[in-house]
DNA sequence: TTCTTATGAATGAAAG
DNA sequence: CTTTCATTCATAAGAA
């Protein structure tokens, strides 16, 4: 038996719902079944990166926006922006209040384009887009 | 191992296993690697048995109490007693769905009495219960 | 070993 | 916002 590591994410190839948009380097967010959003790394890593970055309760002009731009990486929809926000928040809140959910996971994901970050920074500190 | 199933990205998990808390005359787990949690047999039983009482979902307090008592018996985290009592519940909710359709299980004690709650309590630290 | 099952963990979605 | 529900992934344990 191989060693189990901690936890990790997986990233699956194929599947194949309903209109991909996938762009540069993204994988498919194809999941085998079309129930619930599947995000790519990719969206998770620029979620992430705004909530780093002191975003918490994105307002709903902020959610279009940022649903929009991430559509670039596959499949989404501004509900699950939102909903994205309010669990991150929530359980980043349970974790720090030591209740119970775990820590917080640290990616040692892709290799993080200048694309991205570019994108961050547009993100974030453009006054028009926040 | 086959693979092609999905590809997968490690993610970092915490800084390594928490330290070993078997208090007392607990055993060790028997597993030195910190993949995930491995309850023994005296953490179920007890674990079961909360279940049996009526407990379905413990609020943060009852958790932190019962994880503390059964790190008596091993290793274990408050995240470990919360996503136990969910799995349980979450299982035994579907297994009743998939069989015959839902006849609401009537349990004997309503789900915050004070005689529950009591129960639970004693239940708790009342060694030869457990 | 490989396959199957049981279950710990995670998280999207939603209810309260 | 907090808490709960549903579904899924991953893995440990047992069967074959």
């Amino acid at each position: 038996m191989e060693d189990g590591v901690c936890s990790r994410i997986y990233v699956k190839g194929g599947g194949g719902c309903s209109g991909e948009s996938g762009g540069g380097g993204g994988k498919g967010s194809g999941s085998s079944k079309c129930g619930r959003w599947n995000p790519t790394a990719e969206q998770v890593k620029v979620l992430t990166e705004l909530f780093r970055s002191g975003l918490r309760t994105p307002s709903s002009d902020q959610i279009q926006k940022i649903s929009h731009h991430l559509s670039f990486y596959g499949k989404i929809e501004s509900k699950n922006v939102f909903y994205w926000f309010q669990n991150h928040k929530a359980r980043e809140r349970q974790k720090r209040r030591k209740l119970s959910l775990p820590q917080q996971q640290h990616f040692i994901l892709p290799p993080s384009s200048n694309l991205q970050r570019m994108f961050v920074f547009h993100l974030l500190f453009i006054p028009q887009f926040i």
